[in-house]
Order: structure tokens, then sequence, then C-alpha cells
DNA sequence: GTTGAACTTTAACGCTGTTGAAGTTTGCGG
DNA sequence: CCGCAAACTTCAACAGCGTTAAAGTTCAAC
């Protein structure tokens, strides 16, 4: 239902449709994912929302994957600008991966659209280029550099992605708890019963705060000792 | 081609083919995807290879979701088993670790499997309980542990992901690195330049034991911290 | 031998991404 | 103002997908 009534297109002086452009199609993709999230968004929805036929949207883009990624690329805009080059390392890195996850978060099923690409595209590349750089900077091999940023990387697009799943879960997660919780034996699992309050993540900003924190600390070991 | 001509199922002594049990389905749905990979993967292929009709399949799992969620348990069988409780915590977290590692390496696109479930079963509990259990021994509170386990796992799969994609890269990943070289322009991307070299994990075992060494690390200095 | 449960087949439903050819609209050079 | 080529859009189809309901078959137990 969503996404397919509201076929709000541009209209001319003498009322005839305007042609779409590429940026309109990436436009109403990104605002389509927010109505239904990844799982319905559909080309044949994508142009009906475009008030245009199915073929229409493959003259912008050549595959849903190559959509896909532009839509990845867009919420990554500014992800990496006016960084303050004078606050120490850790800060910087911080707010970075911070930043990040704000951009995963932007829009519905965001991190799973990020994790299903990879594309050498100017905003993506200057995520990666911060990072090294600062890590670098931090006295790290480009070799190590290069691997923390990708472990810091894993870390912040897993987590939000059971964030968002979560946030999206029936009734704030409660029967998704329950049925863990029907299935923990007391005797063979009681770490995990114990865990059980803390599990759909009810203060994600705190939780994403730990495991950051857990990775600075890991690298601040890395960097002061060699 | 694959997986569709090698229909091989028992027969009985008066030639019959014998019905379907969940494990052969199970087994042969594993075997299926080490053949063809987690994209190829349908149901319609799966029966064939079993040398039967599309919907036979169903009776035995109710959805493919509850078929992969199967097969993701299975892949983590002992994954857990016999973890030495005499070497210190550290040592056995990385074992743990290790051996989700080598449980989603043992079949294609495993780790992908992996991720796209969520299921309270046995194998899965086991590891969760036994990961936290460690951290939990080594004085973080029940929060802390949790968090810092699901820290772990998300690097885990992330770079399993990663490593299994790049193993099936065409040409050893040398178009892909190719692409991203053209992308990159040497005054602003002087530090993705310098990691060039790293990029699709030449070595994927030093690559891993690094990024877990990094979690290591924060983890020792929470533990001793406080 | 009959019966009911345990499976399998058959045939469809409503989707999906993608494509090629035909059609339309647009901007532009003459 | 015309004509033409390029830029789009439509239309109709293809091959595939997960899922399901009903009918059919086989089996074990009584």
């Amino acid at each position: 239902m969503v996404g397919e009534v509201n076929a709000i297109y541009e209209r001319d002086l003498r009322g005839v449709r305007m042609r779409l452009t590429r940026d309109q199609v990436l436009a109403r993709a990104l605002d389509l994912l927010d109505e239904v999230g990844i799982e319905q968004l559909t080309m044949r929805r994508l142009a009906s929302a475009l008030g245009v036929q199915n073929g229409a949207t493959y003259w912008h883009f050549a595959s849903k994957q190559a959509l896909l990624e532009a839509m990845a690329e867009a919420m990554l805009a500014g992800v990496a600008d006016g960084l303050d080059p004078v606050r120490p390392w850790p800060e910087r890195l911080a707010e970075l991966a911070r930043r990040l996850r704000r951009a995963l978060l932007s829009r519905r099923d965001g991190a799973r659209i990020f994790a299903g690409t990879f594309f050498p595209e100017p905003n993506a590349l200057a995520y990666g280029e911060a990072a090294i750089g600062i890590l670098r900077g931090a006295g790290l091999s480009a070799r190590d550099a290069t691997w923390a940023v990708d472990t810091l990387t894993y870390y912040v697009v897993g987590h939000t992605i059971e964030e968002q799943a979560a946030a999206r879960l029936p009734d704030g997660g409660g029967p998704a708890v329950a049925r863990l919780a029907g299935a923990l034996d007391p005797g063979r699992h009681p770490n995990l019963l114990a865990a059980l309050d803390h599990i759909p993540a009810p203060h994600p900003e705190e939780h994403f705060a730990y495991g950051l924190e857990l990775l600075l600390a890991g690298l601040r070991a890395k960097a002061d000792g060699k």
C-alpha cells in the first residue's frame, strides 16, 4: 500500500509529467526505503512511487545493485568532513565511528544496505581514507591501520544492523526474548540467563559506546606498545 | 548444472526410492551450498538434487528460512565443546573465536548463512553461554560481558563474510583491487594507496588474528582496570 | 484388510529482477 | 519551423523465485 499511491511527480507548465533524473530516482528510492524497508523495496514499487512504468528506472541505474550502491553512497554524505585535527586521535576515530553509525541509522535498514555493497565512491573512500589516516598518524603501520579499520567497521556495521533489526521487532522485542528465554536451561545456560536483560539492547547508545571503547582500548594498547 | 544431475537418493531392496528424512534434506542442502553458493541455493534446486519434486522439502522444513537456520545450527556443531578450563581466559576466548570462524568457514558462504539467521538452538546457545561465561569469569559484569561478546561476534562474522567473499573474487581479486586503485586520487587518498597491498587480505589468518588480538587487548584493559 | 498418519506430487499463485523492441519526447542544427 | 538524433519511457515478455492447497501415494499399526 504505502509508496504506491503517492506517486508525486513533477509536472511542467502544461501539466505534462516531467522526465526523471537520476537524482530523483535515487531520492525516491531512499524515501521508499524508509517507508517499506529493504525487504519490500522492489524496482516495481519504486517505479510505481515515481509514477512511471517498471522499465523506466533501468535507464538511470543499470541494475538494482547499482541503485543500492548509490543509496549507500548517498547515506555517507559528509561522514568524514571537517574532523577536528587538533583533538587526540582516539577521539577523532571515535567521532568518525559515531558518524558512520549515524549515517547508517539515517535510513531504515541503512546498515544492511551498506553491508551488501562494495563501491569505490567518494564518500566511502573518504571514510576509509580518514580512518586509516588517523591510525597511521597514531603510529600504526599501513598494514595494522588497514586491518584495525576493518575491525572497527565490522563492529559499527554489525552493531547497527542489529540495532535496526531490534528496533523493528514486534512489541519491542518481547516475544523474541521470550522465545530465547524459553529455550534456556538454568542448569546449562546460567550466563545467558544473566545476560537476558541486556539482549535486545534497551540502550543502543550505551551499547554502541561500550564496544567502541573496547576497540579504542585495544588500539591504545597497540599504539603505545610499540 | 551442478547439483541438478546428481540426484543421489537411497533405494530400498526392491529398488524403490526411499522417503526423505529431515536429516537427509539438511545434509544435501549443506552439500548443495558448497557446490553452488548461497545465491544459487534455491528450494527447487535442492529438491532436484534430492531427486524429488519441489514441494516435498516443505514437509520437512516449514520455510526456506527454517532450513537456513538449521544449516547454521549444523555448522556450529561442537563449537564450544571441551574448552580447556585451566588456561587463562584470554586464551580460552581466543580459541572460541577461532572455532567460530572455522565453523563458518566449513561451508561456502557459511558466514552469510549465519548472519542472516537468529535461532535459539543448542549449538548457538552453547557458543553464547561459553563466551559470556568466560568474560564473567574474568570479572566483567553480565552487561559488559554480553556487550563484549556482541562485539567479538560481530568481528568474527564480519571478517569471515569478507574472507569468504574475497576468496571467490575472480582472478584472486585483481580486477576488484584495480577498480579501487583506479578510483584513488594520490592527492586525496594517500592512506588508501598505502593500504592497497593489504586490502583483499592475502593473509586471512594473520588478518583475523590481528583483529582478534585487538579486541583481546581491549578486554584485558577492561578486566584489569576494574 | 482397513484405516489413519506420513509423506510426495501436481499445479498453481503472486511475486521478483531484467531485457529488448517499439514508441514518445526533447533539444538542437539547419 | 523542420527534421533528426539522442534521450528517455512504455510495453510485453522471460525465467526464475518461495510458498501453498489439494490430491495422490505409501507406510505402519491394528
